[in-house]
RNA sequence: GGAGUGGUAGUUCAGUUGGUUAGAAUACCGGCCUGUCACGCCGGGGGUCGCGGGUUCGAGUCCCGGCCACUCCGCCA
């Protein structure tokens, strides 16, 4: 006798007693004959009990789906003409003779084969949910990628060291998730928003390849595939350039899917720099499974009298662009209205459009409520620019440049998906040339576009100083379908480099020595050239997988609001314990 | 902070113009059936229509305000 799982159990197993514990999936009886369907991870047996051709063993009337049991017997084919290929269960059977129940179970709060059961419930019973076939599926993928990632990175010579969790708020700019300190009261830990100061200082200690898979912390509102906790794969090397260290993330890449999936991802991948991403994808994101594009028509619109158009085509940060959508003349009125809708959400005023009905005819063969605002020469010129054919519709954006981008660049996504334009399954591309900052027009200050310590590509910081809005950084993505895979870049190894970014970024030397002025202090103690990178692991699982959310490959995820619903957290302290912990409540709770 | 969708039986949903006792499927319970696997057939139980307030002779349905879940914007790599 040995054990098996479900799953296991072929033709080979014949004339083998066999012990499988599981679930009971299913339970049928028909006249004499019991049929018990036993549900272990990896798959479905189908167990017999025939009074006529087995010694009668005691099966409990009660025995019921989700019951857990343990049943002995042998394994056999199946008779004749039972086997349906459609299902679950396979050419072998068991003819049980022995069960033992040793758990019993309730009706379960849904059904486990419903795909269409409310998140709330199922979160809820989320254990009972992970005992879906898919939900296996995709935590055993993630468990896979985890160790393959491990193996890439122990093979190529990464340490995986633990970085603390009670620590320093850390610069990355989102919220903290702050812990009360009992022995220091009124002060606060931070959780990690990621562990980056940490393993920079590991590269100081000459940890020269870093690994760590963490989860982070961030107090900010949720998304599909976002998570106030979620998983970095953390990387970081010293004495490597960017490309050393994008060259060696791919192939990691590349192996993971090559193995995993078995999948060849484009080699190399593609590399496209900010700027390009900005001016032709609308996002430093891109789908590049989409084929449409956007086109600048800055250029042409600064002289027309159109003023939604003339006006961002002659501000500095404005803009004009259009979207070239082939066979778009299809489009209804009402479709088009939509997209207009949607457009307004990421700021837009309005899209305009002309259909393409016939190019040779010019501006008679066009159809478009902006037509008469536009003159010849522009029209033409519009024309030869986005190469529009007939069946083709143009639309276009005009207002501040970041709003153009938004919008078209989300109305690309929208259209590709909608019209299913995508080409391909796998479209990974790294963008490279990040701006060192971005201006903040609230704060009327420059922000780092990735964090203050990417170093700058040029070590000149006199022009930088001149003209930050130029200014590149060393930072790298890398994105996938559309999603941002991860992240990272080259650090400042140079303490007044350093200094210098941060006199740029308005961090006073007080408030750079109060935030961060240990590492500040280890830059002085002999620091290699280092960089990084560091992905996110619950998107990466969720692409693989094939999922739109990564709740679907995160055990125990919180829902939109960060609760759990399954434990009930986050719940009120106790009266005692804030008082230990020195906090006192301005505003009580109402079950308090 | 904002926009949208949804909340009715355990679950997924329908519910007309505001009008009798709120329905279906599935699940669940009982019975029948000797090879079922979405089995089939007969019968049964099951509802705070998310919550609070309002309009009305009468509200699942109309109005107002919270709540919960999801998608998105802001925010966040």
């Amino acid at each position: 006798m040995r054990s098996h799982y479900c799953g296991e159990l072929n033709t080979s197993h014949i004339d083998q007693e066999v012990e499988l514990c599981g679930w009971v999936h299913r339970r049928r009886d028909h006249g004499g004959v019991i049929f018990i369907d036993l549900r272990d991870r990896k798959g479905i047996a189908q167990i017999v009990y025939d009074p006529d051709r087995a010694e009668p063993f005691a099966i409990a009337d009660s025995v019921r789906n989700e019951f857990v049991i343990r049943i002995s017997g042998k394994v056999r084919n199946r008779p004749e003409g039972t086997i349906n290929p459609d299902m679950a269960t396979g050419e072998v059977e068991v003819l049980g003779h022995s069960i033992e129940i040793l758990n019993k179970a309730k009706t379960p709060p849904f059904q486990l084969d419903d795909e269409h059961v409310h998140d709330d419930v199922k979160l809820k019973y989320r254990y009972v949910d992970l005992r879906r076939p898919v939900m296996q599926e995709n935590l055993h993928l993630r468990s896979i990628v985890v160790k393959h990632l491990r193996d890439f990175l122990d093979r190529n010579g990464f340490m995986d060291i633990e970085t603390p969790m009670l620590t320093k708020a850390t610069p990355e700019g989102a919220r903290d998730y702050l812990v009360p300190s009992r022995t220091h009261p009124g002060n606060f830990f931070a959780l990690p928003q990621s562990p980056q100061l940490f393993k920079q200082l590991l590269m100081m200690s000459g940890m020269d390849r870093y690994y760590q898979i963490v989860r982070c912390f961030r107090d900010e509102d949720l998304r599909a595939d976002r998570q106030p906790e979620f998983t970095q794969l953390d990387i970081e090397t010293s004495f490597m350039n960017e490309d050393e260290i994008t060259g060696l993330m791919e192939e990691m890449i590349h192996t993971l899917f090559k193995d995993v999936l078995k999948i060849d991802l484009p080699s190399p991948f593609p590399r496209v720099s900010y700027a390009d991403a900005m001016n032709r994808y609308g996002s430093d994101r891109p789908d590049l499974r989409n084929p449409l594009e956007l086109t600048d028509v800055s250029d042409l619109m600064k002289e027309v009298e159109f003023k939604v158009f003339s006006g961002p085509a002659n501000m500095d940060n404005g803009r004009v662009a259009a979207l070239h959508l082939p066979n778009g003349s299809q489009l209804s009125r009402k479709e088009i209205d939509d997209y207009t809708d949607y457009v307004g959400q990421f700021g837009a005023k309005g899209l305009a459009y002309i259909k393409v009905n016939d190019a040779t005819k010019g501006r008679d063969g066009l159809q478009s409520p902006i037509l008469k605002f536009l003159p010849d020469n522009v029209v033409t010129n519009i024309m030869q620019r986005t190469e529009a054919k007939d069946g083709d519709l143009i639309f276009f954006g005009a207002d501040k440049t970041k709003i153009v981008n938004d919008a078209l660049g989300a109305l690309r996504n929208r259209l590709g998906h909608d019209l299913g334009l995508l080409t391909g399954e796998w479209a990974p591309v790294w963008i490279i040339d990040f701006p060192m900052f971005e201006y903040n027009e609230d704060e009327k200050r420059w922000d780092p576009l990735h964090h203050p310590f990417t170093s700058p590509a040029s070590e000149d910081i006199e022009t930088i100083k001149g003209d930050p809005g130029n200014a590149l950084s060393r930072a790298y993505d890398l994105v996938l379908n559309g999603i941002e895979l991860g992240g990272g870049s080259i650090r400042i190894h140079n303490s007044e480099i350093q200094s210098a970014i941060f006199d740029l970024l308005d961090i006073g030397p007080e408030e750079a020595q109060e935030k961060f002025g240990f590492l500040l202090e280890a830059l002085g103690y002999g620091c290699p050239p280092h960089g990084g990178i560091a992905f996110g692991l619950d998107r990466m699982v969720m692409l693989m997988a094939g999922r739109e959310s990564i709740r679907d490959v995160i055990a125990f995820p919180k829902t939109q609001t960060a609760s759990c619903l399954l434990t009930s957290a986050p719940s009120v302290a106790s009266a005692r314990q804030l008082r230990e912990l020195g906090i006192k409540l301005v505003k009580q709770n109402k079950s308090d």
